[in-house]
DNA sequence: ATCCTCCCCTAC
DNA sequence: TAAGGTAGGGGAGGAT
């Protein structure tokens, strides 16, 4: 049973048709004032309060937008600076993007509303860090103590002036606070647990301010963001690149000479990785730290405090110790007492010692790590190795926005990239040298400056004739450097490459090999194949046997298809009664359930993941709501058809759970993962738009075409509201204002790997149109393609179509289609304005039943009364069109 | 042989 | 205090 153990408008893609929506805004502020003052107000508890409603809301958008409008208040459509954000339910990847301090959930309105005034919305954040966080619910000693905190609260948080102009209302709420404060203070232990509620699991915002707060919740969302960015610009680029002729003439002509660097087999790999990342965005505004040992962390550091009850180190990390002794003695055949080895854990000591922070260092400056500390260890030790350490804390949004502006600055010369995270890629320079007619050298120094002078932040790249030189190279080229690892060079190179730092060698193989007597590549060619295979399985060997060599021929692969979607939660897991853990996860399902909209996939297995304390360990963990020594509970459901629904998926998860049969007071870790994926997207191609959807309809239902009509219907909204936030800019020139918020998070279909291994999951590749799609427009992976516009693409693709497609009925299908034209309906907006745009811009004349699918889609978006975009539709179409008949048509229908 | 489930390992 | 996520490759061993 137990296994083992601002630019203040969003970008919505519309602002390049000519400042429209400024002025659409402008006009729909003033309509609004003019509409409330008519109406007579019930109240004026919202004066000077505006709100912006993201996603959906309960009350919905509607209702907020009336409910202001009543009491006094300002409802934006356009989210504008001074806004305070209305949400309930954001997934995670969207909260990263916002400022947080701003989002409030729909109950401060209605509350607000039924109390007759406005009630501190600090109360009703959405989201709470532990730097904004109301600090009202935590222990206080006294009055003085905490009317400093208050006063502290609001200079920092930059409170609204509408609040502070309300402050009566404010003061009274304060109080009534602070009485309940001293009440529970009377009742000493009363205090305590209040606050110790809002900290684990049990508290109903606690995944959100967990993920808010964690670093790899938001390396891991980055990277997915990014991976996905390529894809998305891989699929709508014509592949042309006029930032190389720019970047050429700013340098001297190239000669060619003898010594010209070669590579293995001719190919230029390069790998490029941001400089200690963290840190280095964390220094640009904090240059008296520049060549000071830095650490990015939550923990101050080198403060002792006094231990936490039942805490015992001592038990805990001597359990973690011998579990590791227990595997490699299994691995290396050895006795297990007679291994040495390293933990992570030697070195640390107990809470109340200054070395006895758990905190962990996402990253450190290169002056620490002269000390010995590293990235990933803990802030005790890292103060023992590095006494003068010095800290700085998180800043997620800056991550993102230099991230964003490193991709985009090599996306300017070619897509020929494959997104490893969020600092850090492969490029294939093979064709990019070539038809500039520069020299790696060149291109890596240009690159290099202006990835600095764009961001502030130094990288390193490295060249080679496959992706482990490359990468072998970038380590050799930092901090703030380049390397080339020219063919000539790899067999002295490799020789002295230790094991550990290959790329797929970690902790347990590189010990293993370690205890067979190889810590180095050099070392590790005496051993055979044979052997390797032996000791580490087949693939794993032989690709060991190939690395220590340096050879890898394993292509970059430039577009990901998503095998799984998962979340979980190792954090803070504290859980009293069984109420508590079904309630936690219906929300971790609901989590999981938005990612799978967001990514527009249904999968047909759903796993859950239980950490539960092993029965060895302490009860109170080493570390601060740490998981403790643990043992790992994986148990997976397979579904006859494919889910994205969070009711189906809870009542999986609750399932599993009840038949584990796991006391709720040893859990000490969740996780949801939902596997054999399968597409939702209505996959587009550009123009022709009727034709394709004839031909995608057979092979949609030959795909199950169950994504249940809700869900759908859902995403697109959801995903609508997303895209018009986030959608990422398309031309470089947004790059100049940093301000605009740099997001790669919107949400696009799976689409095939032109490259690499096939996935394992056939059945959801044919079932994807995207595959199909992909296959047609393997063209455009041409250097020096010819296609100019996405037209051009578009036709050629549907011929190829056609040319596939047996189906010989076509003009029946396209009549049903004109019959029934829900074709457009219910997709994304984001979608269907790159549908218009390609389809203007062919100039090719409009075929009949592509206007009426257009109208169609107006009709529903006006039935809706989604007016705002009709109407820039409308707009549009008729700045871009001569054929006016059909759009009169559709200005009769909005005026109705 | 091949698939499936559970697990381990790695990387950022 | 502290924020130990997430996706993918791969192997063992049983079911088919
Ligand atoms: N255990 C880890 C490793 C990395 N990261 C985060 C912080 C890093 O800054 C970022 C990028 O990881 P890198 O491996 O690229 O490390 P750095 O960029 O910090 O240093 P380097 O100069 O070696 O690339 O990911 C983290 O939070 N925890
Ligand atoms: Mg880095
Ligand atoms: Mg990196």
């Amino acid at each position: 049973m137990r296994r083992r153990r601002d630019e203040t408008f969003p970008d919505n893609g519309f602002e390049a048709w000519g400042g429209y929506m400024q002025a659409k805004v402008a006009k729909l502020e003033d309509q609004f004032c003019a509409e409330s003052e008519k109406e007579g107000a019930l109240s004026h508890i919202f004066r000077g309060v505006s709100i912006y409603v993201n996603g959906f809301t309960d009350p919905p958008a509607d209702e907020l937008k009336n409910l202001m409008a009543k009491h006094g208040g300002v409802y934006h459509t356009y989210q504008k600076s001074d806004d305070f954000i209305i949400a309930s339910n954001l997934p995670d990847t969207k909260v990263k993007n916002m400022a947080l301090a701003r989002v409030v959930r729909p109950e401060w309105i209605t509350e607000s509303i039924s109390s007759h005034r406005l009630l501190d919305y600090r109360d009703y954040l959405l989201y709470k860090n532990s730097r904004n966080q109301r600090q009202l619910n935590f222990v206080k000693k006294d009055l003085p103590d905490l009317f400093g905190n208050i006063d502290r609260k609001s200079s920092i948080d930059n409170v609204n002036q509408v609040i502070d102009t309300v402050s009566n209302e404010l003061w009274d709420e304060i109080e009534a606070q602070v009485n309940i404060e001293i009440k529970n203070d009377r009742e000493s232990s009363r205090t305590l647990q209040i606050s110790h509620s809002t900290k684990t699991s049990a508290d109903p915002n606690f995944i959100s301010e967990f993920y808010n707060n964690s670093r790899l919740h938001h390396i891991s969302q980055l990277g997915g963001c990014f991976k996905q960015h390529v894809n998305d610009m891989r699929e709508q680029s014509v592949f042309k690149f006029p930032a190389r002729v720019k970047l050429k003439e700013t340098l001297e002509p190239y000669v060619p000479d003898a010594k010209e660097i070669k590579f293995e087999k001719g190919k230029k790999i390069m790998h490029i990785d941001m400089d200690c990342f963290f840190v280095s965005v964390g220094l640009r505004n904090r240059p008296e730290l520049r060549g000071k040992p830095v650490a990015v962390t939550h923990s101050k550091g080198g403060q002792a405090r006094p231990k936490r009850p039942g805490v015992d180190r001592k038990t805990e990390f001597y359990l973690y110790r011998s579990k590791q002794a227990h595997k490699l003695g299994k691995a290396a055949g050895i006795p297990k007492d007679e291994i040495e080895f390293e933990s992570r854990v030697d070195h640390i000591t107990d809470e109340d010692d200054k070395y006895g922070s758990m905190s962990k260092i996402a990253s450190c400056s290169y002056e620490a790590r002269a000390k010995g500390v590293g990235n990933g260890m803990f802030m005790g030790t890292a103060l023992k190795l590095c006494p003068d350490i010095c800290t700085i804390p998180y800043d997620f949004e800056g991550y993102k926005e230099v991230a964003y502006t490193l991709y985009n600055t090599i996306a300017q010369y070619t897509l020929d990239i494959e997104a490893v995270s969020c600092d850090e890629m492969y490029v294939d320079c093979t064709e990019l040298l070539k038809d500039m007619g520069i020299s790696a050298n060149d291109f890596a120094t240009a690159i290099r400056n202006e990835i600095k002078s764009k961001t502030g932040c130094p990288c390193s790249t490295g060249f080679g004739g496959n992706r482990l030189q490359a990468r072998l190279a970038t380590k050799k080229a930092k901090p703030d450097g380049q390397f080339f690892l020219t063919e000539d060079l790899v067999e002295d190179f490799m020789f002295d490459i230790k094991l550990k730092d290959l790329p797929g060698v970690g902790r347990q193989i590189s010990q293993k090999l370690e205890s067979l007597g190889h810590t180095t590549c050099g070392s590790l060619q005496q051993m055979s194949l044979a052997a390797l295979k032996c000791q580490l399985g087949v693939k794993t060997g032989t690709q060991l046997f190939d690395q220590c060599r340096g050879k890898d021929a394993n292509p970059l692969t430039f577009e990901t298809v998503r095998k799984s979607v998962s979340a979980e939660v190792n954090y803070g897991i504290r859980f009293e009664n069984n109420d508590q853990c079904y309630e936690f996860l219906k929300q971790l399902s609901a989590e999981v359930s938005l990612r799978m909209q967001q990514f527009k996939v249904i999968g047909k297995c759903v796993t859950l993941k239980l950490m539960v304390r092993a029965e060895e360990a302490p009860v109170e963990t080493a570390k601060f709501m740490g998981h403790g020594f643990c043992n790992v509970i994986n148990k997976s459901t397979s579904l006859s058809t494919a889910t994205g629904d969070v009711e189906v998926i809870v009542k999986e998860v609750i399932s599993i759970f009840k038949k584990l049969n796991i006391d709720p007071n040893e859990m000490r870790g969740v996780g949801i993962q939902i596997t054999k994926l399968e597409s939702t997207a209505v996959k587009l191609i550009k123009g022709a738009m009727s034709k394709f959807l004839n031909l995608t309809k057979p092979l949609k239902s030959d795909a199950k075409n169950e994504s249940p009509k809700k869900v759908n219907a859902d995403s697109s909204k959801y995903t609508q509201d997303f895209n018009d936030q986030y959608l990422s800019p398309k031309k470089p020139k947004i790059e100049l204002s940093p301000k605009k918020s740099p997001i790669i998070a919107h949400a696009k279909s799976p689409v095939g790997k032109r490259r690499g291994r096939p996935p394992k999951n056939a059945k959801y590749q044919q079932s994807s149109s995207n595959h199909l799609m992909n296959k047609f427009l393997q063209g455009h992976n041409v250097p020096n393609n010819p296609y100019k516009d996405p037209m051009v693409k578009i036709e050629r693709t549907s011929k190829t179509l056609e040319v596939k497609v047996e189906n010989p009925s076509t003009s029946k299908e396209l009549k049903h289609t004109i019959d029934k034209p829900k074709g457009l309906i219910g997709l994304p907006w984001k979608e269907v304005r790159e549908l218009l745009r390609a389809w203007l811009d062919s100039g090719q004349a409009p075929l009949p039943c592509d206007i009426k699918l257009i109208s169609a889609y107006m009709q529903e978006m006006v039935v809706n009364k989604n007016l705002e975009k009709t109407n820039i539709l409308v707009k549009f179409l008729r700045r871009n069109t001569k054929e006016m008949g059909n759009h009169e048509w559709i200005e009769m229908l909005i005026e109705k």
